[in-house]
DNA sequence: TAGGCCATCTGGTCCT
DNA sequence: AGGACCAGATGGCCTA
């Protein structure tokens, strides 16, 4: 895929640059050679006006056409960035039994009704009278200061989570986006399912 | 074959 | 001025 497209970038970039500059230049040049061809010294002063101006062209031409090429390079780049924080996330994300990869779409989908449904188990959890000598609440209460503390260095899950730590007390509106929005809201998520993510799993859709 | 997803290019806009 | 970000356009690949 990524040979394929570099050779039709380069040959679409090529084509649409290179046929503007070999247009313009040879342009400029022929309207001034026949003038220069009788001999006249008006007419090559001319040419050699035409001429210097034509070198500007294509000079400025040419400075476009690296802008445009490093801005391509610069986007393309942007994106692979962006393509793999998303495969990062993808990797945090409880995996599907039949290993399809998710899509762009739903992997943020995903990822926002994941948080949200860890916030909710927490917050139960938090209400449970004898939590302290619950395991699973000590687990929970190890998932609840990851996502309220600093991101931790090496732990993924902290590092993409601490951004939703705002969410501490999630309002059940769009409002606040640390919280899904209501199927009114946004029609992705099922409410009824949250508060396990055993039984969150099928709602990304 | 239509539709979904994706990668890339491109021009515009904003920011530093 | 140059880079980052964004959205639209385009074309390829895959699947129902």
């Amino acid at each position: 895929m990524e040979s394929i497209y570099s050779d039709i970038d380069s040959s679409s970039c090529d084509y649409s640059y290179s046929h503007t500059d070999d247009e313009d230049s040879r342009s400029s040049i022929q309207a001034a050679s026949p003038a220069c061809s009788v001999g006249s010294p008006s007419g090559c002063q001319q040419k050699k006006r035409r001429r210097g101006r034509a070198r500007n062209e294509a000079t400025v031409h040419v400075v476009k056409k690296n802008r445009r090429v490093k801005a391509n390079d610069r986007e393309r780049n942007r994106m692979h960035n962006l393509n793999d924080a998303l495969d990062t996330l993808r990797g945090v994300l409880p995996a599907f039994p039949d290993d399809t990869k998710l899509t762009k779409i739903e992997t943020l989908r995903f990822a926002h009704n994941y948080i949200w449904a860890l916030s909710e188990t927490i917050r139960i959890a938090d209400q449970r009278p004898n939590k302290s000598m619950d395991p699973s609440a000590l687990l929970l209460s190890s998932l609840a200061s990851c996502m309220a503390d600093a991101p931790s260095p090496g732990s993924d899950a902290c590092s993409w989570s601490s951004g939703a730590s705002s969410s501490s007390s999630p309002s059940y509106c769009t409002s606040n986006p640390g919280s899904p929005a209501s199927p009114d809201d946004c029609g992705y998520l099922q409410t009824d399912v949250a508060y396990s993510y055993h039984n969150f799993m099928p709602s990304i859709y």
